[in-house]
DNA sequence: AGATGTGAATGGGTTCACAGCA
DNA sequence: TGCTGTGAACCCATTCACATCT
């Protein structure tokens, strides 16, 4: 079975727009219908429903509810998870209030930044420590996800504990390329290159 | 010549890590060292840079400077390009924190809010509007890209106002799939998707 | 009639492998 | 010798197209 990042991510983007609709009270809905949300064509929405396992009717499409819990078995971790953020500037606390709450199976558990004012606080219910304290924690906390929201200049030492520490992925906004062992994940998200790119195709598509 | 979204970004990134060495005072380089850097095979950037149109010479790889220049001419607009940002709380602080002055030809020129206390203040050196005034003011100064960070329940609002006034590109960090023509180009950013697809690789990739 | 599920075809991005060059 | 430049091969994601089902 495929597990390739893209298709992950759709199906991620599939279940969000599913919860909306279960909330909107929608029972059932086609391929089609769930592909215009998403802006996929429908028969890549049927192939990444075929891979997760769930089977829908030609008569009623797919149940809406069973298929989130199709996604949720193909998706979820086992047990709730918790992740590290590091670095408490706007960005980071834009991470806590955004993400917190919105995840079933992921929170937000422990808050890292090196400047004493930020230190020993609680932000968005969630505890503030000193990086020293990094390894530390998400060892104890068995913690395997992190967020780096610090400036690029800390980011790379920001990583070398993270690893030294056990995480198996890593969120990265600063605009380096971190430099960690293959089997780390690494998700690149800085804003320069993005709106650099946003920016390159918004002139382009259009000259 | 190709031109695909994923070149693109693999482009700009060989520019961020080129200025890097051209401010240490590396004169050359060869493929398989930029490949490094940017953890993508030495057959890919030379593909690439062909495809931009630069020749290096078996000798000495690639002249750091003439490349970041031949980079430059293929992927950046004729003159400066203004981007307004919508949404001004910590993530929209982050976001001009991070990005201005951090790339030659593009700067975010305007602000907007719904929040009367948020409006007509310099933040970064950029001025606030009221998001009233959104259409008039993109359109007055050719403002070509955006980027949204307000809620997600207001994002589809601000986009309809955003290609009304002629928008073409928009990165957008709302968790919602934006309804635009498809002349638009639009980035999704939300950070919901993002950690939960860190946080399955996390796991999947080590069990 | 109008969906789903899926083998097969397609398309396009990446890597291979090697000629050419200093 | 060891690099670049590049046609060709490869690989994998997407789409096609249609048998199947209600």
């Amino acid at each position: 079975m495929n597990r390739s990042e893209i298709k992950i991510e759709r199906i991620i983007t599939y279940r969000r727009i599913l919860l909306k609709l279960y909330n909107d009270g929608e029972k059932n809905i086609f391929s089609y219908q769930l592909a215009n949300k998403c802006q996929v064509s429908s028969a890549q929405v049927r192939r990444d429903l075929m891979d997760i396992g769930y089977s829908g009717s030609p008569a009623n499409g797919y149940e809406v509810q069973c298929l989130i819990k199709s996604i949720a078995e193909f998706i979820d971790p086992d047990k709730k998870q918790g992740i590290a953020l590091v670095g408490l500037g706007n960005l980071g606390r834009a991470i806590i209030d955004y993400f917190n709450g919105q995840s079933l199976k992921l929170e937000i558990v422990a808050l890292f930044d090196k400047n004493p004012n930020k230190i020993n606080r609680v932000i968005a219910g969630c505890h503030s420590y000193h990086i020293n304290d990094l390894k530390e924690i998400i060892i104890k906390n068995n913690i395997k996800t992190a967020v780096i929201s610090v400036p690029s200049t800390d980011a790379q030492q920001v990583a070398d504990v993270l690893v030294d520490g056990g995480i198996k992925g890593i969120l990265n906004y600063a605009p380096i390329i971190l430099n960690v062992p293959d089997s780390i994940y690494v998700q690149n998200r800085d804003m320069i290159t993005t709106l650099e790119k946003v920016s390159y195709f918004a002139n382009y598509n259009n000259k």
